[in-house]
DNA sequence: CGCTCTGTTGACTAGACTCAAGGCTAGTGG
DNA sequence: CCACTAGCCTTGAGTCTAGTCAACAGAGCG
């Protein structure tokens, strides 16, 4: 069950955690690609749990350029933030068909107040979180576009399919997601990654990116997965 | 008491958790301006509040450029990070001299065990944490130099003297810091305000700057304060 | 007094952006 | 089955924002 992936590691819950979770993330749905789950400023009824698929937050400036702030996958709860603070401050959508579990936002609260375990795991997925925003605040503040590119997908790479991973993985994001994952342009992006499907590095095939070469890619990319704390979140399922 | 301002006014803790709280924050150290409080990838022995001063966190490329990716001031606690995880994945510096309580590791784990309301305050804390750095990404990724540069002077300004002050805030950010935290190089910074002084934005002086016209400033940086969730953790304490 | 650190200035470069046109693919409707 | 359209990708040419390099000024300090 992927959902409690990210819990289950940490050490933090015993079986009355865990099942009083599941209890609330009974019902999936099915989302269609690029569906809004959250808007910034609107008020978060329920919190969203993405049990397959691809999500992204972002935010746009007052010039309407956008910026996507994180990627989201199978197991990823989404909405933590707007679960305590009851507004979302950015956008989430989906990049993928998604199948997601819904739960309503008092619901989650309560179970938060009733299970001091359960609040720990999610500050330590809020924590790891802000790991990675802050990864991303050096990425894109500090590193130029072909090792920027690199890095982010690397990371993506080694969240979908785990560092020791022999299957290439296979990415969903077209070159403008990418542009504003990265804070370039899709010109430019088309631009690197042409360069670096050319150095056999990743390849493309109608709108996927796979990574060949992880640790070329990462090296490259000045990518290490510490700041991704594999030790309290596992990173794939399988 | 500066260090509970910002888990006061979220309404969480009762008479007991604040008792608590303080008992550990008993005595104060000074630090001179440039001291290291943590090390990236170095053990965390125990946690930082800071009663007074200014402080960061930063990380560094492959490359050795320095990205500042929060800065912090009397009232944060500043390496909740470090206290769940046990090792710091960023460095943690003093930007002026600073006034600190350092508190054992253990001793602050064992009261978030006991004092489930301790821990929800510092979840939030996390939470509002995660936001800025969210809008941190959006403003390097997607802003130009003047805005970018307009919307950190804002955030810091407000953070320090509040919303509605009077009082011009005088920041004590070097140009090559504010550099480091904006993704620009020092050169650039510096004729970005020069011109910012030209139009009577800010006023330098022997290193520090200071905000002249901050609704004019706001609206050139777009700045809007909500990211800062100020309704869960009052900006400053006068 | 010289050293170091920060700020300043100018000239030059380059990495990334803009604009614009054209191609490919998949999906749609006749 | 075949236009037609909408997205996305690709390419080229030209521009510009921000970076680089280098030199110097001023303040603070030992």
């Amino acid at each position: 069950m992927p959902i409690v992936r990210k819990l289950e590691r940490s050490g933090l819950l015993d079986e009355h955690d865990r099942a009083e979770f599941l209890a609330l993330a009974q019902e999936a749905t099915m989302l269609d690609a690029d569906t809004v789950i959250a808007r910034d400023g609107e008020p978060v009824e329920r919190c969203c749990a993405l049990l397959s698929g691809f999500a992204y937050r972002s935010k746009i400036t007052g010039e309407d350029k956008r910026q996507i702030v994180s990627l989201h996958l199978r197991g990823d709860l989404l909405d933590l933030h707007g679960l305590m603070t009851g507004t979302a401050d950015h956008d989430i959508r989906t990049l993928t068909p998604c199948r997601v579990a819904f739960i309503p936002r008092t619901a989650l609260l309560a179970l938060v107040e009733r299970r001091p375990a359960i609040a720990r795991a999610f500050w330590l997925d809020t924590l790891v979180d802000a790991s990675v925003f802050r990864e991303w605040i050096l990425n894109v503040g500090r590193r130029g576009a072909r090792t920027r590119i690199a890095h982010l997908l690397c990371e993506t790479a080694v969240r979908v399919a785990g560092l020791d991973a022999q299957t290439a993985a296979a990415l969903p994001l077209t070159q403008g997601q990418l542009a504003d994952a990265t804070g370039l342009t899709p010109v430019h992006v088309n631009r690197v990654l042409q360069s670096l499907a050319q150095d056999r590095l990743i390849e493309r095939e109608n709108g996927a990116i796979t990574v060949l070469d992880l640790p070329r890619l990462a090296s490259l990319g000045e990518f290490d997965p510490a700041y991704l704390h594999p030790e309290l979140i596992p990173l794939a399922t399988g």
